[in-house]
DNA sequence: ATAAACTATCGGTTTTGCCGATATAATTAT
DNA sequence: ATAATTATATCGGCAAAACCGATAGTTTAT
């Protein structure tokens, strides 16, 4: 065994940047330590990883080969030192998750509860050192894939390379309205026509969200087009602006819960069937599952 | 990151060995820098590994959770090592296997050909370069627990802690007789009757093996007793004793397929249903699958 | 009580890892 | 075309680390 932890990590950095000088740049080391670095790692393995064309270091067949083993060597070593820095019990690990914005809001936290129960007495020190991200779909894949988070949550399909999604669980989505909205009122049954639907004011995420493609690609087989209002970039905001009347939405049911739960929304029933889509749990291929992490994707379930 | 694969080399060896000097002297150091490297990792987690009671090195409860990480770390390293030593190609990495006898020496050969011809021009390199333990089960169970082979397969469960098995094949148990002796001749119908097979001398492998158990605890029920002729160490040499007439023996079939076919054996038929056994693939459940063993892992479905 | 077996520590040597400076080479700008 | 810029690779030198042999200090076995 000659490679070292040290010359994988550079190596990573090095393939992720493209370059000895920003490689060292980010790991904090200097430029010339870099190339040795490198220079060394190829000679024990007697193996080229990098295409020298002019300037630039390409990485190349064997490279990219390598790159991922290396990556999760390096991050298994991490979970190691995470793992032991604060002097924690075995399968007391911090978690680091991802999660889009939806789920991160409104799911995540009633997960992370139930979690920390579902533990014995350590479960409190471990959810209260775990940390979460949350951002757009492509940034949480991101982060999975650079093994920056063990877990990712999304609320679509991802195709990260390396990194494998699995349906996690259902959301529905539901219509709602204020109690003084017109499209309450109007309606003559249980379930509110399509025309009254049509006539509604909208208020949607905006384009390029994940909630907003779902909504729409939800609604449109049923009213064809939607009259758009307001454009707000946060569910919660969509939320309240709904309560307050100034349109009706579609939503996820645990976005909406409290407010239909406390009457400030009605829930609008249509005639179409309840409309799903899937949430996704996204896990690295070449991740490591530590027993707590384990316990916690258990919990999962 | 401050750890090194050195001192989770030395401390899986300590783990192992229980004690510096048998680590020192299995991984060639001396047993002032093993102690050092024991002491340097603690100090660098911030954690006991050990507990000193006496002049022994006992793996505690931090150490017992950290070892199977550091073995797959540690593992992952000779994995790239291994794969880069002959500057080989992708995929191409040998396979290191281990079975018990009667998978190694019937099953496997077919296997491994036919490995080797669902891949395309390297697969002659990859099988060529490949090894293969035979041993008894739980010497291949073993070998897979200390990460010596990537995968193991064996005649029963195993129960080695962190080993995952998986159940790969159906296994026919046939009883067979020389075509001159007399369960063959003496039969009235075309199964055997009870009695017959009651009188006759069984040829078995020793105790303790697997096929033995498997044997004893497939025929017993109908039989009650077995009257014991010799006990071989080897299946091919009971074959060939029940051929040249020593008495009947009951085999898995891939043993004996090749005198079945030529004729110098006879497969006795009875009146119950056909004994079968499962075989087991073993995989350790820290094991980084590397691209060519999932490959493998695939064609053995 | 003595011997044997084991870990931890110490001094000293070799090796490794790293930096700054610089040589070298390719790209880009003038 | 030439100069400026931007890379990588290499060299000398230094500090840290890894390691060895010897040995001190304990515990276990006889």
């Amino acid at each position: 065994m000659r490679i070292t932890f040290r010359q994988l990590q550079i190596f990573a950095a090095v393939a992720l940047s493209g370059s000895t000088i920003g490689a060292a740049e980010s790991i904090s080391l200097s430029q010339s330590a870099t190339s040795g670095a490198i220079n060394e790692l190829e000679r024990t393995l007697n193996t080229r990883l990098f295409d020298r064309v002019g300037k630039r270091l390409l990485l190349n067949e064997h490279g990219r080969d390598l790159l991922p083993h290396a990556m999760s060597l390096i991050n298994g070593a991490e979970d190691i030192e995470r793992h032991y820095a604060d002097h924690l019990l075995s399968s007391a690990t911090p978690l680091r998750l991802a999660a889009s914005t939806t789920i991160g809001n409104y799911v995540m936290p009633r997960l992370l509860a139930s979690f920390r129960d579902s533990l014995a007495g350590d479960g409190d020190a471990v959810v209260a050192k775990s940390r979460m991200l949350i951002a757009n779909t492509g940034e949480v894949a991101g982060a999975v894939g650079r093994f920056e988070v063990d877990v990712g949550f999304v609320e679509g399909p991802s195709n990260q390379p390396d990194v494998r999604a699995t349906p996690w669980m259902e959301d529905e989505l539901v219509i709602v309205a204020a109690p003084s909205h017109s499209v309450v009122h109007d309606r003559t049954s249980k379930v509110t026509s399509l025309r009254i639907l049509r006539g509604a004011r909208w208020l949607l995420r905006e384009k390029g969200s994940g909630t907003r493609d779902a909504v729409e690609s939800a609604l449109t087989p049923h009213l064809h087009h939607l009259q758009i209002g307001i454009e707000l970039g946060d569910s919660e905001a969509i939320k309240r602006a709904a309560a307050e009347g100034l349109g009706i939405t579609c939503l996820s049911r645990w976005v909406v819960a409290d407010f239909l739960e406390s009457g400030k929304l009605i829930e609008v029933k249509t005639s179409w069937p309840t409309m799903k889509r899937q949430f996704y749990l996204l896990v690295h291929m070449k991740k490591q599952i530590a027993p707590g992490l384990q316990r916690f994707l258990d919990h999962c379930n």
